[in-house]
DNA sequence: CTGTTAGCGCTTTCAT
DNA sequence: ATGAAAGCGCTAACAG
């Protein structure tokens, strides 16, 4: 017992492996193996011995061990912009809950809204030998969906559906999204709307989106006064600041579709401390449906993303197409148009520095 | 080129691996792992080369088989209770980032608040090697303790402080932070305190701070009426239905604490819509400090946790350990009272159905 | 500074 | 149904 001294305990691991269960369970490792990844062709009185060796042993596998030498891992990897946003929150949540179901393990990272951490990040991710990946967006480097490609795991970009796209999607179509918040407040009589976003070079969600606002308005004859779009970070700070530049304008505009429902939140809240009438005197829309978003006042107007559909979509997705089943590239799960008190008719436009009459 | 034909390629991976590198450098398989883990010993001729080998052959390291010959996997593993709770998501991205700064990947799993889920991933992360583990809370089973120091791995107890904890935290003391906001309300003269908190069972924080209002009302020779306890789940809809159990009481609190920011929006909500006055009528304290919490109406009062802190801390403690640095085994990081304007001074207390004078 | 040589713990043919 | 043996891709002595 001194001959191999030498030999380093693994830090980190109880010493105990398959080979021991198998010594202690009078079978051969192999025994052991099939026990574990394939229980039905071991006989009864093997598996027996072994459940009981590994439990009066506490074995526990070695998973890197296994990924060489079997190559799987038995791990997935995220990479999300952020999660700050309840969105993003939401989905990996009901994703990891898919995986642990189905025996994967999540790999996560966060790119903080940059592509070459997303990148990076998913590169790494991949060394670890993820079997597949769950991406946000579309948008990102030839050089990035080569390596995807050239190491062939199925990945999926989720928040996004178009039936066009090269890639397997899930989530939902941008566009009319857009479209249906711009109809319902043209149709209240809104003729100068104003928008406040993210930073559509780093979001192709956001870009879309805007896009779609403005070919929306076009579809109606009206057309989206530079100074009425205002690009900011995600914050109730942000949103907050953006309505107050808004009303700065000498030509108010009467509505404002906020990028989500957090920059909605903060146009809300900062109406309220300036005494502006929210519907009566602007109308306010939001994007995602928070859980807190219909307790406000007033309940916010916006459009429910499927958060956790979108999670759970895409492990289906992604374990589907590793168990080698059959499954459909893209997966439409719609947003949904929620009517509530933050819009109204249009009121005859504010004049500048004249707002305000009533509240407060 | 056809002998081996059987030999499956990895699915899932690039196949170039360390040895193609070596070759097409014409260096040892071993000149390569010290330019990848140690570049420093390898002579500038030979990294050129390597260099060049890498980027054409696009090589990525296998990192299985790197943890499996080393013993390093540079994984570390965080189980939280969720991330619907912009909590624990703010600290798992302050975590992920510090670790990704530092060459460690994120393996995450949610317990959902179950003990044995949480057991039962940390136990998978475990078998993944993760080199480190940080958890959520203190109250666990002493099988899994005793999992956690047989396999040697550090970890941390994150969102807790305890002085005289045998285990390695980082977090702050909840009791002090509900002395201080029981101070706060009996030295405006409330003296009917109500709780609406989370599950005690589930939960040894919450279990921790409805003890410590126990004991600061004691303090004052004030005590806790049962019916004014209100064990609930974090959402605003649960918040809401709280403050209306406790308005239905015929001995109505004139203060409630909440256990968390989402509670307190609740109940702000529903004094909000049922008219009653905030802080007039009644005082609402939360627990968190959310980012929209001070744009609420009234602001909320309520205690700022150090949830980035906490994740940078336990990720600087673990790498720490991992590097062998010596380090304390306990950090307190203080949790901050934020005192704003939805708590003042009692009322008399309000008559059963005789509230909701003024507003709506 | 570099190459050679053994494995790390597990899976997986191929036999039996 | 089970065992023997050959690696999976990489690292880590050791020797030079």
């Amino acid at each position: 017992m001194e001959n191999n001294a030498k030999k380093r305990q693994r830090p980190g691991r109880a010493n105990i492996k398959l080979e021991d269960v198998a010594i202690h369970a009078g079978v051969s490792p192999a025994t052991v193996s099939r026990f574990l990844n394939n229980p039905k062709v071991v006989s009864e009185e093997a598996k027996k011995r072994i459940k009981a060796a590994i439990a009066t042993l506490g074995y526990m596998p070695h998973r890197a061990a296994r990924a060489l030498a079997s190559n799987h891992s038995r791990t997935i990897g995220a990479v999300v912009p952020t999660l700050d946003n309840a969105i993003f929150s939401r989905q990996i949540m009901a994703f990891q809950n898919r995986l642990a179901f189905n025996g994967y393990t999540l790999l996560l990272a966060v790119s903080e809204y940059d592509a070459d951490s997303e990148f990076q990040q998913a590169r790494v991710l991949l060394e670890h030998g993820v079997e597949a990946l769950m991406l946000v967006g579309e948008r990102r480097s030839a050089e990035f969906y080569s390596l995807l490609t050239r190491v062939g795991v199925p990945f999926v970009n989720t928040w996004l559906y178009r039936s066009d796209s090269i890639h397997p999607c899930c989530g939902f179509i941008h566009d009319s999204t857009q479209q249906v918040l711009v109809d319902h407040l043209v149709g209240l009589g809104h003729r100068r709307l104003s928008v406040i976003t993210g930073q559509p070079e780093n979001n192709d969600r956001v870009a879309t989106r805007l896009n779609a606002i403005v070919a929306a308005l076009e579809s109606h004859g009206l057309d989206l006064d530079p100074r009425c779009v205002i690009n900011t970070h995600y914050s109730y700070a942000d949103g907050r600041e953006a309505l107050r530049r808004l009303m700065a304008l000498d030509e108010q505009p009467t509505a404002v579709l906020a990028g989500n429902d957090v920059l909605a939140s903060g146009v809300l809240f900062e109406a309220h401390s300036q005494g502006i009438d929210v519907p009566g005197h602007l109308s306010v829309t939001g994007f995602g449906d928070l859980a807190i978003s219909e307790h406000l006042y007033p309940p916010l107007t916006t459009i429910r993303t499927p958060k956790e559909e979108i999670g759970e979509a895409a492990a289906d997705f992604l374990i589907a197409r590793l168990a080698g089943r059959e499954t459909p590239d893209r997966t439409e799960l719609p947003a949904r148009f929620c009517l509530r008190a933050s819009t109204g008719p249009a009121a005859t436009p504010a004049l500048a520095h004249g707002i305000g009459g009533d509240g407060f």
